[in-house]
DNA sequence: ACATTTGCTTAACACTGTTAAATAATCTAA
DNA sequence: TTAGATTATTTAACAGTGTTAAGCAAATGT
């Protein structure tokens, strides 16, 4: 009986072992250059035997876009620990969330760019990545002195924070941003902007 | 010669079947379902012959961006000389930029998003790319009262603007927006926001 | 009419994701 | 311990990708 238990702890490492090979080759070589046959020789196996961890390779990314969710609302939660009042919680997590994205820039690039086909599909079969948004949408409640954390008032607002925060991630991402000096002053300005604009 | 000519205008036509039929392809079953064989298929020869009009497949790419920037610069163009003032100017070309964005999912995605490996190398190699800049920091120029286009100011203006636009345009392609009226809402309350803190 | 260039296709190479069949290793039971 | 059954892993193959080289056929120049 133990014997199982060490086969299904070895079959559980290589599962592991999958998605770090993947996350490693990404990081590298970028998502462009992910492929089963690469996976496989990094964890010294051949391509086909990764199909009995994962139904395909759609599968491993969305496992790790799962995981950079998971990563990020942790980061999320912690920023927000740091504080009491909802302007500085706010403040502090979409700095926190910029700090992310740049470093975790092919696991922020997979959840947000356009890794696959389409990423719409993709989100939808993560409730992960929803969490974020709780964490977050919380505190712009806590602000507005609204409870009702589906009212349109506080979706637009968060849409507000994300559009001008992944807007800017994403530039930068492409490499059109301009010096570090600027973006950070362009990321201050609109989130202490944002924060004024919906401070009671 | 005038055979010369009317071969040069057949290779020509051939040219732009290519990259009509690229474009038919992508709207019809997005970026990842481009291939040298369907482009083949939809103009009537083989794979091959798509060589002797483009170096490889990244350079169809490179030219189908190409349109799309001059496509968005003219209607940028156009939505500017609507109006006189400055203030005026900005906001209909980032409402024009927003049209854009949406009457040309696919174009747009090509230019902004992450179609190939790395869309940084491509933009470097597009001097059309530069063209909205032009553009838009004109009229943030002339609203500001500042001559020097190049100036820190009006970069960090600009990045704002495109920053809080373009994320809210990513956002929506891939699909995580909610309501049209509520992103016309946070489009137009942070465009309004941003010209009144940068107006004299 | 012959030679040469041009236009185009077929064939091939090295990849990709994925599946089915064949083999090697392990475990089970007599 | 050995025969049989399971499981683990690999090899081979299919259909697809971008791309290149070789071959053929038709038009052109002399």
């Amino acid at each position: 009986m133990a014997s199982k238990d060490r086969i299904l702890r070895l079959k559980e490492e290589t599962r592991v072992n999958i998605l770090e090979a993947a996350l490693q080759i990404v990081k590298a070589e970028g998502w462009q250059a992910l492929s089963m046959r690469k996976i496989a020789d990094v964890i010294e196996y051949t391509a086909p035997i990764i199909y009995e961890y994962f139904a395909n390779k759609e599968a491993i990314l969305l496992e790790l876009n799962r995981q950079g969710y998971l990563k990020l609302s942790k980061q999320l939660q912690e920023a927000k620990d740091k504080h009491t009042s909802p302007a500085n919680q706010l403040e502090e997590m979409w700095l926190s969330y910029w700090n992310f994205a740049f470093a975790n820039k092919e696991l922020y690039q997979g959840m947000f760019g356009i890794t696959t086909s389409c990423a719409c599909k993709m989100v939808n079969e993560l409730p992960e990545a929803e969490l974020p948004w709780d964490i977050i949408s919380a505190s712009i409640g806590e602000l507005m002195n609204i409870q009702d954390m589906d009212s349109d008032i506080i979706c637009t607002k968060y849409y507000t924070f994300w559009s001008v925060v992944h807007g800017l991630v994403s530039i930068n991402l492409l490499d059109r941003g301009d010096s570090d000096k600027i973006n950070r002053q362009v990321l201050r300005d609109a989130i202490t902007g944002i924060i004024r604009s919906i401070t009671p």
